[in-house]
DNA sequence: ATTCTTGCAAACCTTTTGCAGCCTA
DNA sequence: TAGGCTGCAAAAGGTTTGCAAGAAT
């Protein structure tokens, strides 16, 4: 099972660390996006969010997410391939993700294999990138394909 | 070196096989492709294609790129992370990017290197994946990290 | 009390589309 | 010649922004 969610009483420790304000907003965001399986677009966290807070606006969504991935506690993943919106992911530390090529949904991949795949490639190749001015700080890795359509995929 | 370019007479054959037709707006944007190092976004490529056919237009560029991903001779990156704008890359067979996170460019890496990386997934793992539904034909590995200002960056 | 945040609407940017005229096969 | 393609302009998403009113510290 991936990660534990943050709790309200860490969101708001990790909002008030970045002199962040917490609202009831934010907290919302977080719950309903930590809630979703298939990480959603941002009107997707639109729709779910008004179901707790009717009268929220699509821009405050932007922003709660934009404030959220800013403190490092949601990762936003790029779309498709450069077409479509963004889709964001309540989980922050390295993971795979597995993206369906015929609904575009993403889907977390079980991590207990390969933590460090990093480590794995090429030291020569390392070496060499740093050579050439390249520093890597980190890599995302991504499996395409097709998920059997029997539930949660649209 | 990454991958020889096609002449206008491959690219031209391979328009053909897929009944589409060669116009100059196609070859032109597929050469100012292919001569760009740092894969361009649409914006990019249209300026470049300027200077050969000036009065081009961008609904044009994006047609062509369109087209030329259709046949398979050119690629589509992601937007950096969701936002701003797609990538176009003139290779089609897989490799690796390395995004600069300051810039946003996107250049080649070196494939020398482990160029069937899938095959050392996890075999358990790709077992396990199969098993809930998940069918993988493909993946996608960039790096991240910072490049040395010194050149083609902007 | 102060400063940040919300919500609304308008602005913005990238990409797509409709259509008349042009060009390729 | 026929049908696909171009170029223009307008439309269509998705995301951001300006600002007055509201909320958090």
């Amino acid at each position: 099972m991936i990660q534990a969610p943050l709790d309200h009483d860490a969101l708001r420790k990790a909002l008030e660390a970045a002199g962040l304000r917490s609202t009831s907003q934010r907290l919302a965001v977080y719950d309903q996006l930590a809630a979703m399986p298939h990480h959603p677009t941002a009107e997707e966290v639109f729709q779910a969010v008004r179901s707790s807070l009717p009268k929220i606006s699509l821009a405050t969504v932007y922003k709660a997410l934009e404030a959220l991935v800013a403190i490092g506690v949601v990762g936003r993943l790029n779309a498709a391939d450069g077409a479509g919106s963004a889709r964001y992911d309540a989980r922050s530390e390295d993971h795979y993700h597995f993206r369906c090529l015929r609904t575009g949904t993403i889907h977390d991949l079980p991590t207990e294999f390969d933590p460090k795949l990093i480590e794995h490639l090429d030291p020569l190749l390392a070496e060499d990138l740093r050579r050439q001015g390249f520093q890597v700080t980190g890599y995302r890795l991504e499996l395409l394909g097709y998920r059997r359509t029997d539930g949660r995929d649209a």
